[in-house]
DNA sequence: AATTTATTTCGATATTTGTCGAAATATAGA
DNA sequence: TCTATATTTCGACAAATATCGAAATAAATT
């Protein structure tokens, strides 16, 4: 929970999962869309696959990173609980595609 | 958003929020609960009225803090909106209840 | 008016964090 | 094997953060 919040608590590190969420990218071609230098860039996926919000596979001279959403159902579990007793009810933004049985 | 996942980034920080969920508490019965300094506790809950997860009122001599939850909708978007594309479908926490109709 | 109680603001400090350039590691290709 | 490319690790440093005790502010009580 703690690698987590860390993890989501900057900006960069967010707008490396939005990339990744398109499509898996190696860490050079994540670095591209950034300003600043690779190894500030592997820093950042570092502490993302502490959080396991990221998985990574080498393929050749690539190392190829993935997002893994499924860590960040803690997150939203714990959101839903703080609102729940205080009779907020979260809306589901439209055209999203939440499950609803068990896992 | 920055500021959000910044409170959100400390265990006394959401340590504080849990509190809060159940009743509305004075900044004395907030800090009665850790084991660090009231100006440490107020400047956590300075952090967090910043991101608008609490609100304060003052009465006489106390200053009372209640939660507010709404602003954690944008984050539960943020959230939706990565897992959408990968296939991932959020489960909803047995036991919640989340709107699904528009607030 | 003086004192007590509740809370915040201030100034200082130790730790954590984001960043960099240089060096190390590993794979690919000539 | 030598060189180029991809990525990480290392060491350093500046900025941000959590914490504290002391002082300031404000309301309640005597």
């Amino acid at each position: 929970m703690n690698a987590l919040f860390k993890a989501l608590n900057d900006e960069v590190r967010r707008d490396i999962l939005t990339l990744l969420k398109s499509s898996d990218l190696s860490a050079g071609e994540i670095a591209d869309h950034f300003a600043i230098g690779r190894p500030t860039i592997s820093h950042h996926l570092d502490l993302l696959r502490q959080a396991e919000l990221v998985t990574s596979e080498k393929k050749g001279q690539y190392i190829y990173y993935s997002i893994n959403t499924s860590v960040l159902d803690e997150v939203l579990k714990w959101i839903y609980t703080l609102g729940e007793e205080k009779d907020h009810k979260y809306i589901r933004p439209k055209g999203l595609h939440i499950k609803t049985t068990k896992k």
